[in-house]
DNA sequence: GAAGGTAACGAAATCGATTAAGATTTCCTG
DNA sequence: CAGGAAATCTTAATCGATTTCGTTACCTTC
């Protein structure tokens, strides 16, 4: 391994001015700089993180968190692309990604333990179970920490427009001639509530009764779940003309329900997903959905991080609510 | 931050022995060991992996690889799920994870160069395009690696058990009823070429005759480009009865181009895709595919990579076939 | 009781890089 | 040309943990 003593040999130079010429510090000549230059490249010399992040503090290296046990993994379209995004910016900025798992290695680490363990010098929080001790340790320690879809008494998050987007989704509805419009929304997350809450305020807004019924729970990112509430919609008395899905992935078992029934999309029923992942445009007919801004997510959420790492004095938490887009695809159908 | 220099002052012993009673040296008093043990637990120690990398020269750090653009991406189910199991693995032994990209950082550093900086122990190359010189530079250096579905002279790599998957596929058709087979492939890659050409021999060997025009080139992992592919085997005189996509992916934009033309699947024709991602078992009918053993993949690469790394003498390069496994589902149909 | 053995612990070097403080040389300027 | 500022470079401590080689004290054993 090419060190900066091999260097400091080769040129008749002290480490320390090897060092402060690699790093531009301002007392060195510049013929001096340029000579260990050339032979930084000459050897092939790559700095070695490890020992920088000793002698600094500072590791160049964030955390990320995928840990929600209800679909939030990385597997999950919308979370790769945030996850995708996290580490395009980080990279940019000179950041290193690193997994942090729970009950790591043989000493079992917590979520906070990890991070510390691997001098993190900061966590994106992508999905997780904030009701899970572990998770809360993190969020209330002194790493710092961005959140994204949660926020958290003084810490920065960003958070995904849900109100505004479950309500262009109504209102398009709506605009087609929907009045009967039920919604299978997912467990009781900060998340879900926003969109269920948004959901009865502006139907209500717009002078749209729900009913009771039209209003059921399933399980978040689980087809098979959805599709026990679509088949249960279908035996209503009083069908819905229109569906709202929990997100995009649980449409799909709603929709082998009614395929099932012989129940046609969008010529019988209408539907609408949330998330607007690539998949739901791939399928025909393409799935009116809500786009929420997964690459914007992530960038901000490592843009802020990093900024938060490298500026801690003049840093303020903030909440950043990114915008989505109105899919709307072709499975909300104008009727009446 | 703890530091055994806390402990040590704590218990009135050395640095020296604090470091040692931790990590069960067999020169210390058990009594020593206790009392340092506690004071460890009391003061909430942590050891810091940074400074123990700096020493010991391992990071318990590995690098993984994902960057074919071909669609190799973490956003693909198939990739997602190696790399959840690479995780669960590495972390179970100790190994935090670390993405490995091109052009890092402000120095722009290549793959062998990235890895090298944070000092990972190993690599791990799920999936890159090997004709690309920064992936043979890193797969070349004195970094241990472990390749996926790709083998390099004196390296360890995981293979899918390509050639079976394809003759179980085939025979499976072939058992039917089909004779008239259409195969939309990959570009050429080695894993591709594999499937390809056990096609051909498997299709040779039960006496099926394949046309020229029955083999078509698609762009692997791309709905469109499959779409594209299947219109034109619409348009042959003799249709085939049978068409196998690249994988499951690209079977969903086979699947649009065949709903457009009322082609229904199975009824008017049987159709079958690769990898078995779970997507493919959510949507009705469920796809005939092969599914992969990711999972194992994934497990047996990161087992493989530690084993290499901890014991780098006793070490010899090795290939191992990870067997998958059919998965019937509804869309090939017997006739005849 | 002298020689040797062993158990338990400490001193100090080390990994590679950074950085405050100091040393040396160069260069002005009045 | 003396005095001091400016430019340039070095010394040495430091980050936290590991590890080699002692050292000390206490036993054995003949």
């Amino acid at each position: 391994m090419v060190t900066i003593t091999d260097i400091s040999r080769a040129c008749g130079v002290s480490r320390a001015t090897v060092s402060k010429a690699l790093n531009g510090a301002p007392d060195i000549a510049p013929a001096t700089v340029e000579r260990i230059r050339e032979q930084a490249r000459a050897l092939g010399y790559l700095p070695n993180a490890t020992a920088r992040a000793l002698k600094v503090g500072r590791s160049y290296n964030i955390g990320v968190l995928f840990s929600d046990p209800t679909g939030g993994g990385i597997s999950h379209e919308f979370f790769s692309t945030i996850f995708e995004n996290i580490k395009t910016e980080a990279e940019r900025l000179g950041y290193d990604i690193t997994f942090i798992g729970k009950d790591f290695g043989p000493l079992s680490l917590d979520f906070y333990e990890h991070a510390k363990y691997r001098s993190c010098d900061g966590v994106v929080i992508a999905s997780a179970d904030f009701s899970e001790p572990a998770v809360r340790r993190l969020v209330e320690s002194e790493i710092p920490t961005v959140t994204l879809d949660y926020t958290f008494e003084g810490r920065t998050s960003i958070l995904s427009d849900n109100v505004s987007g479950m309500e262009q989704l109504v209102r398009f509805a709506y605009e087609n001639g929907h009045r009967r419009i039920a919604f299978i929304h997912g467990e009781l997350t900060s998340v879900t509530q926003k969109r269920l809450v948004s959901f009865r305020r502006t139907c209500a807004s717009l002078g749209i009764a729900v009913p009771q019924e039209y209003i059921r729970q399933a399980v978040y990112h689980n087809p098979k779940s959805s599709g026990l509430e679509t088949r249960a919609l279908l035996a209503l008395p009083e069908r819905p003309t229109c569906i709202f899905f929990p997100d995009d992935l649980s449409f799909l078992g709603g929709m082998n329900e009614l395929e099932r029934n012989g129940v046609r999309i969008p010529d019988d029923i209408s539907v609408a997903g949330y998330d607007g992942i690539p998949l739901s445009q791939i399928l025909r007919p393409r799935l009116t959905t809500y786009r929420q801004g997964a690459q914007e997510m992530g960038t901000e959420a490592a843009r802020l991080l990093v900024e938060q790492i490298e500026y801690p004095d003049m840093w303020l938490p903030q909440q950043v609510t990114v915008r989505g887009e109105l899919v709307k695809g072709d499975t909300i159908r104008r009727i009446g």
